[in-house]
RNA sequence: GUCGGGGUGGCGAAAUGGCAGACGCACUAGCUUGAGGGGCUAGUUCUCGCAAGAGAGUGCAGGUUCGACUCCUGUCCCCGACACCA
């Protein structure tokens, strides 16, 4: 064996050993602790591994290795999320078919992280586009569809043109993009499979506070499905004459103007009502300050009043000119893009309906507009506008001189005439001008009028979330095929699965309990949804559904996926009629399989099923998982990606939990327990590594030219975990120096005497106590997860050890490696003085740097010690007291709170206080502050003493 | 605009009420080496000073405390997410 530290000699000898040995095999629990300990998996590009995966590896790593030298039983898989447009981009760019091209990139991967020394369980690595694996992501499809969450419809959605598929809310960035390739989203109308999310958006709030996850996530999921507690209101609508008769009553009336009167002896039957808009509002209390109504383009009513047949025209003539203008408008804010309108600014645009509607509290007459700058999408899509109190009304009101009424007073007392922008009164405040509410703060006005208004029938309290269902089908070809068929035959006579009487399916869904739909929370599921006639889910048995192998998979302009093309695959029989029948063609997105893949690490023992193609899908081989296995191990207890999946991945496959809890398939309702994020690492010139600026770094060239262990002590010691950081090679190299001074150090057990290596006599009392203490530090930063400042503490540890060693022998020097100790005198290399540390204090050490450094610490435990078991099945070690005997102390001590001197005193004196003062006392430096002056002092025991100067004497 | 994170040497950073700058990088001087590289020893927050030492110092301004990077109030700046959400 070399003298040098020369990772490339032996770091493949122990990837080669620990998996013939199955070092890291996971066993069962047998009594132990469990501990599950997750990274999320990557997708697999032809790239390789970038150095940013390592980080969040590495980390995962070092705690599944302590908690393994801790006696837990460790969890710790990993695979490959292939499915999705990454990898079928990346497929079509190189004119390969992905199936082909998928299993290259995986052995890559496989190859890059055993190379890094990851203690995977190999023998769990699963791939999401394994027919094993995907028949259980289909038949889960299936259960989902059975529970009534699945549904089918026609809706205009987001489509990227350029990837030429349908996406989900979550995957169109805030500036209207694809979160993939970048390209601008356009609307689009296509049949999708939809999940309701939404009636578990109470439940994926609300348990987000058990979660020991990062503040910033945790925030971005509330305000992802960003629940509001507020109230619809309805406004009727008034016929023409009924409006002129309450404006010219208005206008004959001007002080009554000006004192934002309103009309009086109005009451709720003495108008006649053509129609009613409801508006959602979070503020009711400043009901009394509304002063018009805007309702989104795209709203219902527009439809009625822009339609000249419409019923609503008889009581209210509108001219041909207003209804061509309102059209106008209409046509041009619905063209507009979401950046169209963002580059716009936020300039308020709208027109004028004609029509009032009257508000039932006070009798004024509110206006109805048109704007765009009210969403459809969020609440009513009809608005009650207070500009007094919001200032997107109050532009809108100021734009078309729409009056302003002040109705609650801030902290400031000013309750002057609301005229400018900076006015606005959004804040806490008392009520004014609002007859019942006035002197009531805005909470409990807010609370007194949506009682009034439900007493009386106008309103009716809602709550309201920003989360929308999910949208789940997508027009590509590299994604699991839904499991359905569509049967016009059945259609044509309205069958669906539910109305469809065959006896053995409605029984299981009894057995599940999921037709009792009220036990889930604001489900109002339409299970009779027409859009749902003539669909009908593959037989179990029939799964898996296996994607085709084709040649031409590119994505077509059609709004359909490239399987359409494809009569063998489309074609197919009713699994309710037996007549001809149409799969379903669209694909699941690329979340699909990663909503529940932490639970099939869980499950997945191949030594029960051997074959796992020929395990067939049921709720029977379900259970049996789940029981033989997968409860032991889940929830996930550690958790590790990047912060860049919050409201994806995140939300997506919390949910899958949740319903799968409810068709009683798991009984825990959250699957990650702890997350950490892991920071970004850019290039050494602080931008991201790309391709095109020349500045990505490859971990096969980095460990190549440093070693495995140098490339993951480096990518832990850089920076906080979370933090991004840039890389840096003077740091890296920095931490290699650090390995090859182990490296040296360990050497001297090589030659020594036995008898020397263990003569507690020599060691030195204060490098056994620093031991100690890094050993405490390194335990507690790890599950801590600040593996920087353990990294810090080993070195200053292994600092000091040379340090003690030097000063013991002067002949030995050992941090320099030209100067070992083999060529030094061999009768001073051998004598006492030169061993400050035991054999088993050294052991004790080199097991604390394990986790970090799995191969420069087995080859020193095997090939140094000798031994024959590996030092990652080894116990970590605990900190033993040691008799310190009467060693000195030092003691800061200040004046007036400033560090003047410093005194020593023995261990066991250091209690005394007054003996530390009369230690302080003797130092010149700090008498000379005290001359003519009364103090009193401020002692903690051990820690400071702070000598307080309280006047001349 | 809202929410979250942050602001400490030349750089990455430590310290969560008790000696600010651990650890690493970089730098300086000396030693070692045929040279390069590497290694070793010492130093390295800033200002003044040959030194002993003194003063200042954790974005800024206040406050609490014997004592504040740490707690409180206000304020500025940077990063990230969301954003015309009624």
């Amino acid at each position: 064996m070399s003298d040098k530290y020369q990772p490339s000699q032996f770091e493949k000898k122990w990837i080669k050993k620990w998996e013939k040995d199955k070092t890291y095999h996971t066993y069962d629990i047998k009594g132990k602790e469990k501990m599950y300990v997750l990274d999320m998996f990557p997708y697999p590009s032809g790239a390789g591994l970038h150095v940013g995966h390592p980080r969040g590896y590495t980390a995962t790593d070092i705690l599944s290795r302590y908690y393994r030298m801790n006696n837990y039983s460790v969890l710790h898989p990993m695979g490959w999320d292939a499915f999705g447009l990454p990898a079928e981009n990346a497929a079509v760019k190189a004119k390969k078919n992905p199936i082909d091209i998928v299993p290259l990139n995986i052995a890559n991967f496989k190859r890059q992280m055993q190379m890094l020394g990851f203690s995977y369980d190999w023998s769990r690595e699963f791939s999401t586009t394994d027919p094993a694996y995907y028949k259980w992501t289909q038949w889960l499809f299936i259960q989902f569809f059975k529970m009534g969450l699945l549904y089918k419809k026609n809706t205009p959605i987001n489509y990227c043109p350029k990837c030429k598929t349908g996406l989900a809310e979550e995957e169109v960035l805030a500036n209207g993009t694809h979160e993939r390739c970048g390209n601008v989203i356009e609307k689009k109308d296509l049949s999708q499979w939809l999940f309701r999310i939404t009636a578990y958006a109470d439940r994926l709030l609300k348990d987000l506070d058990g979660l020991q996850w990062p503040k910033g996530i945790l925030e971005m999921q509330r305000n992802w499905i960003g629940r509001k507690e507020g109230i619809n209101i309805n406004y009727r609508v008034l016929s023409q004459d009924d409006s002129l008769k309450i404006l010219s009553r208005l206008n004959s009336s001007r002080l009554a103007r000006l004192k934002q009167k309103v009309v009086q002896n109005f009451s709720s039957s003495s108008y006649q009502t053509i129609d009613k808009i409801t508006c959602f509002t979070t503020r009711p209390d400043t009901n009394f300050g509304a002063t018009f109504i805007v309702i989104a383009p795209e709203h219902g009513f527009v439809e009625k009043i822009l339609n000249p047949k419409s019923q609503i025209l008889n009581k209210f003539e509108i001219s041909k000119s207003k209804r061509e203008e309102i059209k106008k408008y209409v046509d041009q804010a619905k063209s507009k893009s979401q950046i169209e309108r963002e580059t716009e600014g936020r300039k308020k645009t709208g027109v004028f309906t004609g029509f009032y509607a009257i508000n039932n509290l006070n009798g004024r007459l509110l206006p109805i507009w048109i704007s765009d700058f009210v969403l459809m999408g969020f609440g009513t899509g009809a608005v009650v506008g207070v500009p007094g109190h919001d200032r997107r009304d109050f532009e809108f009101a100021k734009e078309y001189k729409i009056p302003v009424i002040r109705v609650v007073v801030g902290a400031d007392k000013d309750n002057s005439e609301i005229t400018k922008k900076e006015q606005v009164q959004e804040d806490e405040g008392i009520m004014i001008n609002s007859q019942f509410l006035d002197g009531m703060d805005i909470h409990k006005a807010t609370i007194k009028i949506m009682d009034y208004l439900e007493e009386k029938g106008w309103g009716k309290r809602k709550v309201t979330y920003h989360l929308r269902n999910w949208i789940f089908s997508r027009q590509r070809y590299w994604g699991e095929p839904i499991p359905m068929v569509y049967c016009q035959n059945c259609a044509i006579n309205k069958r669906n699965y539910w109305n469809v009487k065959t006896g053995k399916e409605i029984k299981k869904n009894i057995e599940y309990g999921i037709l009792n739909l009220e036990s889930i929370p604001n489900s109002k599921f339409q299970i009779l949804n027409s859009d749902l006639y003539g669909w009908f889910p593959l037989s179990e048995d029939k799964l898996p559904l296996e994607l085709p192998y084709v040649k031409s998979y590119e994505p077509g302009e059609s709004g359909e996926s490239p399987l359409a093309n494809i009569d063998s695959f489309v074609k197919t029989t009713c699994p309710n009629c037996g007549g001809p029948a149409k799969r379903e063609t669209d694909t699941m997105p690329n979340w699909a399989g990663s909503c529940w893949y932490f639970i099939r690490f869980a499950q997945n023992q191949k030594s029960k099923i051997k074959d796992q193609s020929k395990e067939s899908t049921s709720i029977e081989n379900w259970k049996l998982e789940i029981e033989n296995s997968a409860k032991n191990w889940l929830p996930v207890d550690w958790y590790f990606g990047g912060a860049e999946h919050a409201v994806l991945h995140l939300l997506y496959s919390r949910f899958w939990v949740k319903a799968l809890q409810d068709l009683k398939l798991l009984d825990f309702s959250e699957p990650f327990l702890r997350l950490r994020n892991v920071g970004m690492v850019l290039a050494e010139d602080n931008h991201k590594m790309s391709k095109s600026l020349g500045n990505v770094i490859n971990p096969d060239e980095v460990v190549k030219e440093y070693g495995a262990d140098t490339m993951r002590m480096y990518e832990m010691f850089m920076a906080p975990f979370s933090q991004e950081i840039a890389w840096s090679t003077k740091t890296l190299q920095g931490v290699h120096r650090f390995l090859i001074r182990v490296w040296n150090i360990f050497q001297e057990f090589r030659i020594q005497n036995l008898e020397f290596r263990i003569n507690k006599n020599t060691e030195d009392k204060k490098l056994i106590n620093k031991l100690n203490q890094t050993i405490t530090k390194v335990s507690q930063d790890i599950t801590a997860v600040k593996y920087n400042t353990a990294i810090a503490m080993m070195m200053e540890f292994l600092n000091e050890w040379e340090k003690t060693c030097n000063m013991k022998h002067e002949t030995c020097n050992i941090k320099n490696k030209n100067m070992s100790l083999r060529g030094s005198d061999p009768a001073k290399r051998g004598s006492d003085e030169a061993i400050p540390l035991t054999t088993d204090n050294a052991k004790k050490f080199l097991k604390i740097l394990a986790p970090f450094a799995p191969f420069i610490t087995e080859e020193i435990w095997r090939d140094v010690f000798n031994e024959k078991q590996s030092i990652h099945l080894s116990t970590w070690p605990k900190v033993e007291e040691i008799e310190m005997g009467d060693v000195e102390i030092t003691i800061p001590v200040q004046v007036n709170g400033k560090l003047r001197g410093t005194v020593k005193i023995q261990n066991s004196e250091f209690r005394i206080q007054n003996l530390v003062v009369e230690k302080a006392l003797k130092d010149e430096n700090i008498t000379k502050y005290l001359e003519g002056k009364k103090y009193r002092v401020i002692y903690v025991s051990g820690k400071i003493l702070n000598i307080v100067l309280t006047g001349n004497i």
